[in-house]
DNA sequence: ACTCTTCCTCATGGCATGTT
DNA sequence: AACATGCCATGAGGAAGAGT
């Protein structure tokens, strides 16, 4: 759209677009234009991405990105949007586990909205599914009371998922608790794609409508307004390997690819500060008692 | 209250480079 | 040769704002 808006000066047509000779330089003309109106480096390396893909489509050979003025062009903004190592804090995941349970205690009077928060909660924890997939799921009842999630996930290369949720002994958090009262208010969420149906709109919630479910769930908490509802992956998987889970198991779980890299990266929140307080812990005692005995 | 757009964040395959 | 690490391009995810 902006690219339109700015290509279709009078006397100009998005149909001109085909007889342009060299698309690159239209290209870095507009990034020129872009950065004049302070566009954010995020939006010029989007809008690049886009543009190349609409000349592609268009019939130009691929524009080259490596090793000419394009490159130099937009290395800055490339750069300019690395992820920044640093330390962040994350919220305990103990405290999601309890407003779970307390919410459990009154199941009877809580909202449709607040139950299906503290369900795609629990499935979240427990399945370190990100919300989309998660509001795109099916649930397949399986033995002994048990759940089957069944979802895709379409970011990065995996197909299909299906997490099977078991009984548990901590009852009011897990993830068999909460998808069993859910179904049970109202059986047509079984069918497949319906899983999220509301009886208030008599359709399935959409993921905005999860993502504010969520929310709700997560100010009970009094968790900071600024988590976004990945910060839940975030805390699960900072709090798995807090408790000692080997890569390797971090990795099932989560199902990254590259999971050490990726969880480093974007997922543990630890601050560090529980290992500076035993690196600066020494040995006192025999350090005197040395001093004594010379 | 809903849909669409914009901005920022997460994630990966494929390749390049380094080490044993 | 096998194993290990790092970089790049780019598309999906999520939040917030705009428009209706």
């Amino acid at each position: 759209g902006q690219f339109g808006t700015y290509w279709q000066r009078p006397g100009r047509t998005l149909r001109d677009l085909r007889l342009i000779e060299d698309p690159e330089s239209k290209v870095v003309k507009y990034i020129i234009h872009l950065q004049q109106n302070e566009s954010t480096s995020n939006h010029i390396v989007e809008n690049i991405a886009i543009i190349a893909l609409l000349f592609k489509v268009s019939g130009f050979k691929e524009i080259e990105t490596q090793g000419n003025i394009l490159y130099w062009i937009m290395k800055k903004n490339v750069a300019a949007i690395k992820k920044v190592q640093k330390v962040e804090p994350i919220y305990s995941l103990d405290n999601l586990l309890k407003v779970l349970e307390n919410q459990a205690q009154k199941i009877d009077e809580i909202s449709e909205n607040a139950l299906m928060g503290c369900i795609i909660v629990s499935t979240m924890i427990f399945s370190v599914l990100r919300l989309a997939e998660v509001m795109r799921a099916s649930a397949v009842q399986a033995e002994y009371s048990s759940w089957m999630i069944d979802t895709s996930i379409w970011k990065g290369d995996d197909g299909g998922v299906i997490v099977h949720f078991r009984k548990c002994k901590h009852r009011y958090t897990s993830s068999v608790f909460w998808l069993s009262t859910w179904i049970n208010k109202c059986r047509s969420r079984l069918i497949q794609n319906n899983l999220w149906y509301l009886t208030k709109t008599h359709k399935p919630a959409t993921v905005n409508q999860g993502s504010k479910a969520v929310h709700e769930i997560m100010k009970l908490v009094n968790i900071d307004l600024s988590y976004t509802v990945t910060s839940i992956r975030s805390s699960s998987i900072t709090k798995q390997i807090a408790i000692g889970a080997t890569k390797q198991q971090v990795n099932r779980f989560t199902r990254h690819k590259k999971g050490p890299a990726t969880v480093a990266r974007f997922y543990n929140k630890n601050t560090n500060d529980e290992l500076r307080e035993r690196l600066a812990t020494f040995k006192r005692k025999s350090l005197i008692n040395k001093k004594v005995n010379s």
